[in-house]
DNA sequence: GGATTTTACGCATTTCGTAAGTATT
DNA sequence: AATACTTACGAAATGCGTAAAATCC
């Protein structure tokens, strides 16, 4: 058993059981895939994929149970990479990070402003996706460190560090009747509502709200506060956003009205994988992150 | 990085360090060790262990850690071999089971021997150890199920199944004051006695039992039934065992009393790595195991 | 017919073993 | 002096790439 066969399995499954793009994926020709995936089942004693003709077109229940372990040995093998790396220069590397929207503008900007000062040489790619796929890349490796607040509680394979915590604001336009009034869940629900897309910042917490009382006329919901500010000018509604999105010096033209008495407070999370080794900077950065999170106070 | 060298690395480990021991173990030649730690060493691009001149006398922070990842890798490839054997036949294969000598002559034979009747292919290794070291034996590898009353329940490796419940009898010549009257705490312990070793067989309750009571006059303590029997028969004192280690047929020269009124009972469990994949045959040892324990009543 | 996989064969690389040399106890 | 490790070099084995054949869609 060699370890190019087991990564060789394991890419087969990422290129939907082609041996031809899994051999450019390995950076060799796919004959050489052939013979071995050949030799890789000859010792396994039983094929691993479904067979129609010569394509493979699924797994075999052993493949997928053998599959499982071979991507233990992917995920060892990368800690090994990266401990090596981090010890030879723990001030450089790459650090994927995955969040919101909303995280990425309202929220990350000073912790990586300091990290970077800290950590010039890393590079950080960020990577903005729904908490559902921030999960996902997270488990498919393409992300170091998942920044969110919904989804990410109950996955017992993930590390999961509390933030902080935030309430929404009602944002509207300074000639709106709600701009002065007492804010109810009644006068809010009589309002257009825009807000959050369905599994985003929070918005869980909203229909947790409103579940005892008159549904929201919800006429858009976006991924991005900026769509919904945009719309709210616009005057289509009422915005329900992170308090944090209001920015009191560009966002003048729009009042923001503190909800957190009547949607719970929200928890910004941040999560890793377990088994994944964080190098010393990925580390730091989660310290950046929580440092910053003591000072953010919306 | 080959899966050749991680495992050598591990193997080093087992070795004290030693690369021509190193060597028999792999099958090799020394010479090829050495050139494999060095390529191994190379592409980390940091020494794995501390040198004295030409020989390894310690591991480096950095191997330590790596060693961590090279045992995950190791268990996987294991799996992998374990799922292949399994499937291709799974009613052959060896089980190695780590247990206490009590369990061994009184609890298992029974499903041993039921075991042995579905699965005449599989061959049960058996060995014997302190609690202590059947935990040490599985997270090493040198034992695929453990079968014991001590120790095992904190460790979050393992799986831990409870199994069956029991309680202590004392045991003593027919003659023996002891034979007829009521027992008590105060009464048991005004007699010399003789039971299990400390972190054997329920001892820990039997230490619970007497903490707010006179400190018991322990003149033997052994791992073993079958010696405290040997020397209570020599009138050496009261016999604290396990209750169903007392044979009506065989130690019809002594007497049982039940002290499940004086000793809290002991639950003996079976326990495995979560990670260690359990051949088939092994996941219906422990049905049978399970089975066995529900007709097993002192 | 174009794309994909398999088979065949030569070449390059890797890794082992032998043997001699060097260090450690 | 004996044991343990390293270096050097030739031999065996492994694995890749090219090219041609077979199969799938």
């Amino acid at each position: 058993m060699k370890l190019s066969q087991i990564e060789l399995f394991r890419v087969l499954k990422e290129t939907n059981f082609s041996l031809s793009q899994a051999a450019d994926k390995m950076n060799i020709v796919q004959s050489a895939v052939t013979r071995q995936l050949q030799l890789f089942e000859m010792e396994i004693g039983s094929p691993l994929f479904e067979r129609k003709g010569k394509r493979l077109i699924a797994m075999t229940p052993l493949g997928l149970r053998i599959m499982q372990e071979a991507n233990a040995i992917h995920q060892a093998k990368n800690n090994i990479q990266s401990l090596a790396l981090d010890h030879l220069d723990s001030s450089h590397g790459v650090l994927h990070i995955a969040t919101t929207h909303t995280q990425a503008k309202y929220f990350l900007p000073k912790p990586i402003l300091r990290f970077r000062e800290k950590y010039p040489g890393v590079r950080i790619y960020m990577d903005e996706a729904s908490p559902e796929q921030l999960i996902d890349k997270l488990h498919t490796g393409k992300a170091d460190i998942a920044i969110c607040t919904e989804k990410v509680a109950d996955d017992t394979y993930l590390m999961v560090k509390p933030c902080y915590e935030w309430f929404h604001s009602a944002i509207m336009p300074k000639d709106h009747p709600l701009a002065q009034d007492d804010i109810t869940l009644e006068r809010l629900a009589s309002f257009p509502i825009l807000t959050y897309s369905l599994g985003f910042t929070g918005r869980s917490n909203i229909e947790m709200a409103f579940k005892n009382s008159n549904a929201l006329d919800i006429v858009l919901a976006a991924a991005d506060t900026d769509v919904i500010k945009t719309y709210v000018r616009l005057g289509l509604g009422v915005g329900i956003i992170a308090g944090m999105a209001y920015d009191v010096n560009i966002d003048n033209d729009l009042v923001a009205r503190d909800l957190s008495h009547l949607i719970p407070c929200s928890r910004t999370k941040i999560a890793y994988l377990k088994k994944n080794y964080l190098p010393l900077y990925g580390q730091h950065f989660v310290d950046e992150l929580l440092a910053a999170a003591t000072e953010f106070r919306i």
